[in-house]
DNA sequence: TGAACATATGAATAATCGTTCATATGAAGA
DNA sequence: TCTTCATATGAACGATTATTCATATGTTCA
């Protein structure tokens, strides 16, 4: 009579969630691993800011400062308003400081 | 008599975090940023795996595996324990699933 | 309408990164 | 100690990405 494997707690089955979620959690995170966009988010931590105002105050060229902003603004994470020739950007909801928030945890507490 | 500029909110002196926090926090997103590493802090979401369960269970090859644990242990998201020849991992606190749960949040509430 | 200014866009380059294949390390059992 | 098995490591390749320079868009004001 053979035997049955021995049954490990790791050879439970598991599932992934579903491959949209796992992608679009990458793609989430992947925008907040950029030193040049973590400073545009703390940046705007306090108020909305121009374009020139942020890249003056990250030492930065401006189309560097715009590429970054339209990957931000692809992700929700800021939105603009314009008022005549400039436009202010400004953080869209409270999420960027609270995932900023859960990674400063890990970094801090250990 | 010279008229001051006019003084806009957005002109606000600002600071940034020091340079090395700044860098950490990047660093610690770009782990995040890949969707290989996400499902396997996913799988290890319900308890320790082998590095083999982890790669069947992923579809993935052993050394891809592997070299994704290294990039996860060196940022303390996963440890190991060794049972005889094989390596359990698992995840090394509770980080890691506030800092995905907060990435969640901002997909989903919106 | 035309000049001036703020921002956006596109192409190109350099650097970073994930996976693969081949192989090394290290523990267990005969 | 030799073999086997699980995992780790290293080099190489392909793909992705951040920045720069040049230029386009679009708004304001004369």
């Amino acid at each position: 009579m053979p035997r049955e494997k021995k049954i490990q707690p790791q050879e439970t089955k598991r599932e992934l969630p579903p491959e949209e979620l796992l992608q679009d959690l990458g793609d989430l995170f992947k925008v907040f691993g950029d030193t040049t966009r973590i400073r545009i988010m703390y940046a705007l931590y306090e108020g909305e800011m121009s374009v020139m105002a942020i890249s003056e105050l990250l030492g930065m060229t401006q189309p560097a400062i715009s590429h970054q902003l339209k990957t931000l603004k692809a992700a929700n994470l800021v939105a603009g308003r314009r008022q005549g020739k400039t436009i202010f950007y400004y953080l869209s909801d409270e999420h960027v400081k609270s995932i900023i928030a859960a990674g400063y945890e890990h970094l801090t507490e250990e």
